[in-house]
DNA sequence: TTGTAAGCGTTATCAC
DNA sequence: GTGATAACGCTTACAA
């Protein structure tokens, strides 16, 4: 009914290339086998039409070939991007791909791994905020932009380095007084480290600053209502801010042009992420960029490698500097 | 190995809850059942942490709660929003999504339409320019903007409709001579009713205009320079311009605004798809808004409907239009 | 309802 | 390398 014609097995494979059913069965796994019997074997199979039944070889529990993403949703440019270079490895490692959306839900997360692990995947790739090594542990997992436990890989950018090379630009183009803006999980992640890296440079450096964090609840309307607070008289104390997020740079440069203060005149933004206008090559503001697609083949190269020992607990990707208008670049290194 | 302690079986759950192994198969397939038993089924299965084994119940090829999802690819606004839509429809279904990406590749789709049959999928839900009804026949289908065969449901947005919308739209704000301009696939797919409503307004308003379509192969530089001919004296002929996408009137009105031409001042545009700039609430520019959420939801309905013989062929969904700055919206009504 | 048992297509393990 | 055969966990059919 599925099929209009039923579907060969290897039995039928076997029979058709004149060889054992076992022969057939070491064939499409990849043990060595005389080469003659294999190519008997794959015209055999070509000429049927066959495919291995993954449900057969899955009840077996050996290998599905199939590892299961877990995003809090699809609804951001960071997490779309990130889907679709997953979906690229994964695919070119002949893996399908099991989506999961968690649309942001703590608790949706574990109920999503207890479901997935005994639905005998290969491994999972998850982007989660409250997953615990609880839930985790005995299977496969790696996990992006959080670490859960020294024994689960995790793989980042350098947001560490990020922050710090926000702070840079941001003090070698002029600024004196700066903003770093943070509006995130109230869970800690990675991420966080962002602005830890922009506090250490801005200390070191000596320079005047002020860290700002806010949590998901407190939306775009709480950092906004923050700016609000900070203007006196038509102006705002800082020369230079850094967006924990290229979303949250977007938000602010919309708010501050509508309160009439110039970006970058009067203050330049540095954002995160590196994400672009509906994938065009368009930068949203001046940014540090995430290397993404590295990100997405790091984390699969990590979980289907055999030898698990040598993943190292985190992994943090190297960032770069782009400028997107938000900020006023120097046009030579002299011009200073 | 996969599993720490190995997972429950429906014989331990039928151990468990003192019953026979066909009760509790019987309760995980929602076929009726004692009230009592099916309570003390229930409360083992969750004592146990059980949860049937997938992979052994699609060996038995009746139903494996996954449905395929083929798309382009991930990177665009519409493919990603369209997915996340997806996931979210099926999984309210208790259905997994397993997602491929065919990166435009029409080789790509049969390919991957064939290794998806033999995988036992549910159904799928394709975004294909090329499958043909031979690649799909004899399995639950569902095409997005594009039908395949008079037998295969396909869901769009009423392209036609929104044709006629965005020519009504441009005559009533006082355009003269009209522009529609279309970049896509050489393939035919619904999409191309954007034009046909388009141009079937103009005629029958009598209103001037002209109709240029580009193929994939152009890309926005093939449309560039089409505009950058037509521009005579520093000025387009055309006073108001329908694209066929969004993200092609951002870049003609990028390009437009570069050669000094103001959008909406001297020609106003509107595209098609209501994608928002990095899903924010802001539109790229005045546009035939798409119902995405919608379209997900009826492929998912039809796909999973017992009742099949149902699904007409082609299902159109309701446009709106909405106005994003680059049209001169009337005021009042009373204003013209 | 209850046992029991026969498959589903693969993999893995035997002798040979 | 070959056969044959025992799992894997579930669905389905059967007699009781």
């Amino acid at each position: 009914m599925r099929q209009a014609g039923k579907k060969p097995t290897m039995k039928d494979v076997a029979r058709e290339a004149g060889v054992a059913l076992g022969t057939v069965s070491n064939v499409f796994n990849g043990v060595p086998v005389g080469r003659e019997y294999r190519l008997k074997v794959e015209e055999a199979a070509s000429r049927l039409g066959y495919s291995v039944n993954i449900y057969a070889r899955g009840l077996r529990a050996v290998k599905t070939n199939t590892v299961a993403v877990i995003l809090p949703g699809l609804n951001h440019m960071f997490f779309s991007q990130l889907a679709n270079y997953l979906c690229n490895a994964l695919s070119r490692r002949d893996c399908r791909m099991l989506l999961s959306t968690t649309e942001y839900d703590p608790e949706a997360e574990s109920r999503c791994i207890q479901m997935l692990r005994k639905n005998m995947v290969d491994g999972i790739i998850g982007l989660t905020y409250s997953a615990t090594q609880f839930d985790v542990e005995g299977m496969p997992y790696v996990s992006i932009d959080r670490v859960i436990s020294p024994t689960v890989p995790c793989v980042a950018s350098d947001n560490y380095q990020g922050g710090i090379l926000a702070a840079e630009k941001l003090i070698g183009l002029g600024c004196k007084r700066l903003l770093c803006l943070r509006l995130g999980s109230r869970l800690l992640g990675e991420t966080d480290k962002r602005g830890s890296g922009f506090a250490h440079i801005c200390t070191v450096q000596n320079v005047d600053f002020v860290m700002k964090r806010l949590n998901d609840e407190d939306g775009f309307e709480g950092v906004i209502r923050f700016l609000e607070g900070e203007i006196q008289g038509g102006k705002l104390p800082y020369d230079g801010i850094f967006c924990s997020t290229d979303l949250l740079a977007h938000h602010v440069i919309c708010y501050l042009e509508k309160r009439g203060i110039r970006v970058p005149e009067d203050v330049q933004v540095i954002g995160y992420d590196g994400v672009r206008a509906f994938f065009t090559e368009e930068l949203v503001c001046s940014t540090i960029v995430q290397p993404i697609r590295q990100i997405a083949e790091t984390a699969v190269d990590i979980l289907l490698s055999t030898d698990r020992s040598l993943a190292s607990a985190l992994v943090c990707l190297p960032v770069t500097y782009a400028p997107g208008g938000t900020t006023k670049e120097l046009v030579t290194p002299l011009g200073q």
